[in-house]
DNA sequence: GCTCCATGTAATGGTAGTAATTACAGTTAC
DNA sequence: GTAACTGTAATTACTACCATTACATGGAGC
């Protein structure tokens, strides 16, 4: 119970998915395979929703199913659906306008973050739930 | 206080010692120019140093240098220096092994995640410390 | 209608990571 | 010896996250 998993499970979730031929699957089942609570994938089941990756039925035999094939969701629409993405992690408190450096470093830094940044999300941009899928049907 | 900023921080203490032609700065001075306290700089600068990128003189008229010049560090020997970078964030519990998912999830993801974070490592290790130096003395 | 079986979501508790601060021991120049 | 530093432990406060309970809502099937 430390770091952030949500992608970790969002993946999981979306491969499941992927791999039931548009059968619907409840937050019950699809926690069993994470292994954790159903209200916490039915939490993020609502994220994906929204970000309309997934789409949810209510009511009895309901459930989720993909809302795109899996070749058309990549790593980084769910990685961006579940983590909001806020600012970059900078300094705190505002550092001291009085000081050059303190005046000139925030820019700076947040122009090198930005293009890590980046450039770590086109690796994920590049990579889509149906590879995953494919993977793990040939690892398995 | 929220986010950890010990890598903005990191960087700012480094731009401030690599622009000192090498005075020692106080822990006390730098905590003036980040805007915090003494303490937490001391406890970053005690990190940086056992990485080999500063090196600390105690006693009166103590304080920091760089252990290298500027065009000998990258973002990247910065970043790896303050965040323990330990595993990637996969699931707390691990999932589910008699589900073909939950059995295989894991691997994929992990080389997933590990070509990302490379090629976000990539930008910061072509990034200077002189050239951060640079873009504040052009900047201000 | 009623009854299940689902989702949706609020509220709560526990754990962990981080920053800020105080306090004090160790070190060195003068 | 004293003043000016670093090094580090201990404490507090705050935030983020996951797990869990509880309950309202919605829909299928009788």
């Amino acid at each position: 119970m430390s770091k952030n998993c949500r992608f970790a499970v969002a993946v999981h979730t979306c491969t499941l998915l992927g791999m039931s031929d548009g059968q619907p699957l409840t937050s019950d089942w699809i926690a069993g395979s994470v292994n954790t609570n159903p209200v916490v994938i039915r939490r993020l089941l609502s994220v994906l929703a929204k970000a309309g990756l997934v789409t949810s039925i209510r009511g009895s035999n309901g459930g989720s199913v993909l809302a795109r094939l899996p070749q058309a969701i990549t790593l980084l629409d769910i990685q961006q659906a579940v983590d909001d993405d806020t600012e970059p992690a900078l300094h705190n408190q505002p550092p001291n306008q009085k000081c050059p450096v303190g005046r000139g470093i925030q820019p700076v830094l947040r122009q090198v973050i930005d293009r890590a940044e980046a450039a770590r999300e086109a690796v994920l941009s590049t990579t889509l739930l149906a590879e995953v899928i494919a993977a793990i049907k040939s690892g398995g």
